[in-house]
DNA sequence: TTGTATGCGTTATCAC
DNA sequence: GTGATAACGCATACAA
């Protein structure tokens, strides 16, 4: 079952010697080239499984100029979102039969041009930076023709563009229409004083509050109102509700559920009833969204798609030479029990507690 | 600030050529060697910083038969516990000036088989398979002399070697401790008929169960009850819980937070109280084990930090020629509102509730 | 159908 | 201090 113990690397020099051709024919009969005969190419195939013989990638990778990887930049792997990001990126890559190199770069710019450095370096087929924070020009121009996914670009410059609308290269969810299905659905129960939460200072942040401004307005239901914690806020859930304790709104679309299941937290410490008192909406849904008390009300994004489609984009842009298209994906909301009527729900009879209900699809 | 756009490649030769030198010149003055002159040394930088150069690790690897590559095997990124190794073990191999390649095997066999052919295949000089099923003796065989290190080994042989005991290059939390400091927590509570709530059929499930039956018996406090669902039921808290109900225990130690807070999810729709009618203990202390309400009683195991061990015990025996040392790290108890008092808590006055305790160290 | 020869970009060994 | 030159392991252009 197990190989022999290789010592010193098994070469395809030697499996060409013990299968008695030349290097180059052992290298053709490996790869399934169809000029080679019959058994020499069996000849071949058995004295490289019996010598243990493993191809060496580097060596390939120096002739062939390309390397079957593919580079993730991500800022954190401990976040949930990012790391599911990450196994759809690996899942989609390993299919294709690609191997993934993962850089955190911490959320911090001179991280992500390390990563593209380390990136080229190895020479990475193609390389996706999510949620990152460089200025997308700048990272196209590092990179010099190597094909380059942008997911949910963090850069300023993006909340600008208007929303829903494509670019080369760039994978994004529909937040906007994430949000904007959140505001309406709190209106529809009657909440008025809707806010917003705001977690960090990133792009997608300020995209967030600034698409929930727009959905109240578009609906001419006042203006929104909004707070704002730290990025790891969340940790601190007492610091999550004192955010808005004092000046409570009746309803609250988070950044995230990270920052929902905090303020869910914080707000039971302080007493205050969820949805009685206050809805609270979440961004993102998390598996653990599903599993709060009360269950949370949130957008869901998907995340893992996202993933897999930014592998499968750089997996088809090296075959052919075309730039990795653009694509704006679409988001739902869940409602849960974080929004539901003023009642808190009685013990629920069978899974009728876990079904949700779809008020908007990009 | 942007280098110059580079279509072909730049390699040394252009950057000796610039620089007026031969190739070996510019290795050497990049690579910072003594010999070189001041003068000169000052040129080839100049001319590689004009040039953009970037040096192709293929290149050098196939040369120095070292590429500053570790590989990481894992089950799957999606899940916290996993992706939060992942997260430890990259910095860690980032700091040392390491590159990360993770492969999801899915918990399964042939998938750790694959990325361990991956690994050789592309010459990392250390590989860490967390969470593997792999036998340990296998993945050594086939690895012939690459520094290897397990992490929490999830293969049968596991179960049976004695508790707290080291093994040269396998990384492991003190579980058995863990599940120890809890029961013994269940019992000072007056709990009685406390059972173990397995999920999944892998080694490590399997061994924690075993911990909790041999603390009962320690303790001659009567057999310990067990239950068992399926892999991914966490996803199903309504599964969950109906594996209890019907026999309902007034203590539950689950497998890991996921399955306590799927628990939890299910006995609240069922109308079961916990922790006055259940007591609930989770294992991991993932960050949202404390955003839970009732908030998670666990066994905090340093996930995060077994994943950096990981790294720096690789990156060491890559320089020492010597095995990565093997260890087992404690865990530490963490009290919350699952296991409290039989009365409910009140509404808690500042971060009172975020109090932990210590009950073991492993 | 197979073999020969060359080069991918680096670094190390040996000269000078 | 610096420069030729060879070698790492593989894949291909060209010959046969």
């Amino acid at each position: 079952m197990s190989d022999p113990p290789l010592g010193e690397r098994v070469t395809l020099a030697r499996v060409a010697a013990q299968a008695g051709v030349s290097r180059a024919t052992a290298s053709r009969a490996l790869r399934g080239d169809s000029r080679i005969s019959a058994p020499t190419s069996v000849a071949v195939r058995e004295a490289a499984l019996t010598l243990g013989y493993v191809p060496n990638l580097a060596a390939r990778s120096l002739r062939a100029k390309e390397t079957h990887a593919l580079g993730l930049v991500l800022a954190d792997l401990r976040d949930p979102v990012h790391a599911m990001v990450a196994a759809g990126f690996e899942l989609e890559a390993a299919k294709a039969d690609y191997t993934v190199i993962i850089v955190a770069a911490g959320g911090e710019l001179d991280g992500e041009r390390r990563a593209l450095r380390a990136f080229i370096e190895r020479g990475t087929d193609g390389i996706c930076i999510a949620s990152g924070v460089i200025e997308p020009h700048e990272a196209r121009d590092r990179l010099g023709g190597v094909p380059l996914v942008l997911l949910q670009p963090d850069h300023a410059s993006q909340v600008t563009r208007s929303a829903g609308e494509e670019e080369v290269g760039v994978i994004r969810a529909d937040d906007a229409a994430g949000v904007r299905a959140a505001v309406w659905h709190l209106r529809e129960l009657g909440r008025r004083d809707i806010a917003y939460l705001g977690s960090g200072d990133r792009a997608t942040n300020r995209l967030r509050g600034a698409a929930a401004a727009d959905a109240m307005r578009g609906l001419n239901a006042g203006t929104l109102r909004s707070f704002q914690v730290a990025d790891d806020a969340w940790t601190r859930p007492r610091e999550v509700a004192d955010a808005l304790i004092g000046a409570l709104p009746d309803a609250v679309i988070c950044y995230d559920d990270k920052t929902a299941l905090a303020l869910l937290d914080g707000l039971r410490g302080s007493g205050i009833d969820v949805p009685g008192r206050v809805a609270v909406v979440g961004f993102d849904d998390i598996p653990f969204a599903a599993l709060s008390n009360p269950r949370l009300t949130t957008v869901s994004t998907p995340v893992v798609e996202m993933g897999e489609l930014a592998a499968r984009s750089l997996v088809e842009a090296t075959g052919s030479r075309a730039l990795p298209p653009g694509r704006v994906l679409p988001v739902e909301l869940v409602v849960r029990e974080s929004t539901a009527g003023y009642a808190r729900p009685r013990p629920l009879p069978a899974d009728r507690g876990r079904r949700t209900e779809v008020l908007a699809r990009g």
